[in-house]
DNA sequence: GTGTTGAGTATTTTT
DNA sequence: TACTCAACAC
């Protein structure tokens, strides 16, 4: 161990083995703060003899966590009971054990994602009389995220809203909104942390054995934190203070959900007897980088300063490469990459090429396909959000709760069974006079008027499909009962008559079999529950494959915490990035800004910079403007080619 | 009950 | 451009 704390630099061991009390660690891009995690965390193991069980370590990615665990691991050659995952893992854990200590909730409680919470939100639209024009679902979820991301129930909101016309009714959605995710036995993913909060906050002793249990305390990626996370995290460390928070303001790129900057630039107002350690020197790029990175950044004001230093060498100059149109732009960095590839014998793993919208990989995806290039894409959308995958996610949830009315509606008619709106309105209907759910309903099928003889035939068949593989569930593993549903439903027999689009979907099922199959040798608990709570936690780039040789391309957000020997930024036009919706307001643009800062310090050794001078947009042509990023790396620095 | 059309709309998304 | 979803036609 001693030999280890000999690999860190002066900072790095001030921050390992100051463990007792508040610390605050500034670690800029590239300055070994996982590094510093690990250690401080088998430091704390090794040389202060503390149980691994009264470590609680937070990240903000499956990956991160996964790989954390991997190398503390590593370092004490051995495995321990440590609790290392995100906020979401970490607080699901709690809630499984403790949520009926909360009124109306249980403790097999399933998780909403965005997809189930439109439909929700539709539902109490319809229900309210309100109108889908002046209450756009998609704001009404994001307002609601954001009351809860304030730790505010419906109750408070009505309270300090109710009185404003509008948000009176937007506070009515709310209330139903809850109401039904009570219904559906389901928590969406701000409630997971809310509820958690609101736990501690109404249970002085359940708070209590969890300040015992988590002495010690670690966030990493602290500048993300939002309101509910900040409360969360001072109510567990109130008692012993041993917090330690690891961040960068400089790489806040996150608050248009909530993140507020200012909890990791308010620590030491919390905590004025913190402690507080900068990481400046960087160990992944060049000079060169560095400075454009810097200069970049200085822009921002109300930051706390910080000048990224290495002794790397000055390294090649960044290239910049004005092309025509996203075509031209693609053929560049492909046909680039391709010769770096071939004559300096560099493996496709290097490359990274990082654009501020998804819309933009289409070019490079197609330029990559016309020439052969491997390639894989971070993002779009989740395997998980496929609609077959969801389609499987819906039965399986009813398996385990055929009361979560959503999942049961979702599937009643899928594959097609003949059980059209016209019963399911005849269902809803039944349902909502007797006060009892969907399901039940559905058991009393024959007693319902205006349902045909061949619906009510169907609905029959149905139930008996659903309570043969409730009994399959009862003694099989989640990759059984997968496999089970595909066959009894028809789902697989209906796609694997079907076109090529069906057959990959066909496909995409048998992958989450694998998945399935995968989870269960990785976890001694091979619940439904426990596999769909993972399915729902899941996120893209957790799945990003290693092994298979291919450039990477993914969004500046989705890069954070990634690094590459060479990587390309491309799109660096006015309106795209920064985006147009920035120019308005400067919070936004110095968020932009940051956001330029994280793309350039993902670069090791080499920095590409690209832009057009016509761009096709959603279908729309209009010429480009340089990004005025461009003009804030100083012009000595760049090469134009 | 199912299939088709056309209007509307489009950042970023660690969970 | 390309997708989603509600309204309409069969």
């Amino acid at each position: 161990m001693n030999n280890l704390l000999d690999s860190l630099n002066k900072q790095q061991r001030e921050a390992v083995v100051h463990t007792e009390g508040p610390l605050l660690v500034l670690a800029g891009a590239g300055s070994g703060k996982t590094r510093v995690l690990t250690y401080r965390i088998a430091y704390l193991i090794n040389e202060k003899n503390v149980y691994p069980s009264n470590i609680l370590a937070i990240t903000f990615t499956n990956k991160a966590a996964r790989e954390m665990k991997e190398r503390v691991e590593n370092l004490l050659e051995g495995s321990y009971d440590m609790w290392i995952s995100t906020f979401h893992s970490a607080c699901v854990r709690i809630l499984r054990m403790e949520i009926e200590k909360l009124q109306g909730y249980k403790k097999n409680f399933i998780i909403f994602d965005t997809d189930d919470q439109a439909k929700i939100i539709k539902e109490c639209l319809k229900e309210l009389n309100y109108n889908e024009k002046n209450f756009p679902p998609k704001e009404m979820i994001s307002s609601i995220s954001k009351a809860k991301d304030q730790l505010m129930t419906p109750g408070k909101f009505m309270d300090r809203y109710g009185r404003d016309f509008r948000l009176k009714k937007v506070a009515d959605i709310y209330s139903l909104y809850q109401k039904k995710l009570m219904e559906n036995n389901a928590l969406d993913f701000d409630d997971i942390l809310f509820k958690t909060v609101e736990l501690f906050q109404n249970n002085p002793d359940a708070l209590q054995r969890y300040q015992q249990k988590f002495k010690y305390i670690m966030v990493d990626e602290y500048q993300d934190t939002n309101y509910c996370q900040y409360m969360l995290i001072n109510l567990l460390a109130k008692s012993h203070r041993n917090l330690c928070v690891v961040g960068d303001d400089d790489q806040s790129i996150y608050s248009w959900r909530g993140a507020d900057i200012g909890n990791i630039l308010n620590f030491e107002k919390d905590f004025p007897d913190a402690k507080v350690i900068k990481l400046e020197q960087n160990y992944r790029s060049t000079q060169t980088i560095l400075d454009a990175a810097n200069s970049v950044i200085s822009k921002n004001f109300g930051r706390k300063s910080k000048r990224l230093w290495t002794d790397n060498g000055e390294g090649k100059a960044i290239i910049y490469y004005k092309a025509m149109d996203e075509r031209d732009e693609a053929d560049f960095i492909i046909g680039e990459i391709d010769r770096l590839a071939f004559q300096e014998q560099i493996s496709l793993n290097s490359f990274a090429i990082l654009y501020r919208t998804n819309a933009q990989s289409r070019a490079l995806e197609e330029m990559c396909m016309a020439r052969g290039v491997p390639y894989k894409i971070v993002g779009g959308h989740r395997f998980y959000d496929r609609m077959e995958v969801k389609d499987i996610i819906a039965y399986l949830r009813v398996i385990q709760d055929p009361e979560g009315d959503l999942s049961i509606k979702r599937i009643i008619n899928v594959p097609k069974r003949g059980i059209g709106k016209a019963t399911i309105d005849q269902l809803e209907d039944y349902a909502r006079q007797n006060g009892v759910s969907f399901y039940e309903a559905l058991l009393f099928a024959d007693n319902i008027d205006g349902i045909s003889k061949k619906a009510r035939n169907s609905i029959k068949d149905f139930v008996r499909l659903i309570a043969e593989l409730m009994d399959i569930a009862e003694n099989e593993s989640a990759s059984e009962v997968i496999n089970q549903v595909i066959l009894k439903s028809g789902y697989l027999e209906e796609l694997e008559k079907g076109d090529d689009e069906a057959q990959e979907r066909a496909r995409n099922i048998k992958e989450l079999i694998s998945a399935a199959l995968e989870y269960e040798e990785k976890n001694e608990d091979n619940s439904l529950t426990g596999f769909l709570e993972n399915m729902a936690l899941m996120s893209d780039i957790d799945g990003l494959k290693e092994d298979r040789e291919g450039i990477t391309m993914m969004t500046i957000h989705s890069a954070k915490g990634l690094e590459f020997p060479v990587v390309f930024i491309c799109g660096l036009e006015e309106g795209l990035f920064p985006t147009q919706r920035a120019f308005f307001e400067e919070h936004q643009l110095e968020e932009e800004r940051r956001l330029m800062y994280v793309a350039v310090t993902r670069a090791k050794e080499k920095l590409y910079l690209t832009s057009a001078f016509e761009r096709t947009l959603y279908g729309s042509t209009s010429y480009t403007m340089e990004s005025r990023f461009l003009r804030e790396i100083p012009k000595d620095l760049i090469m134009k080619v």
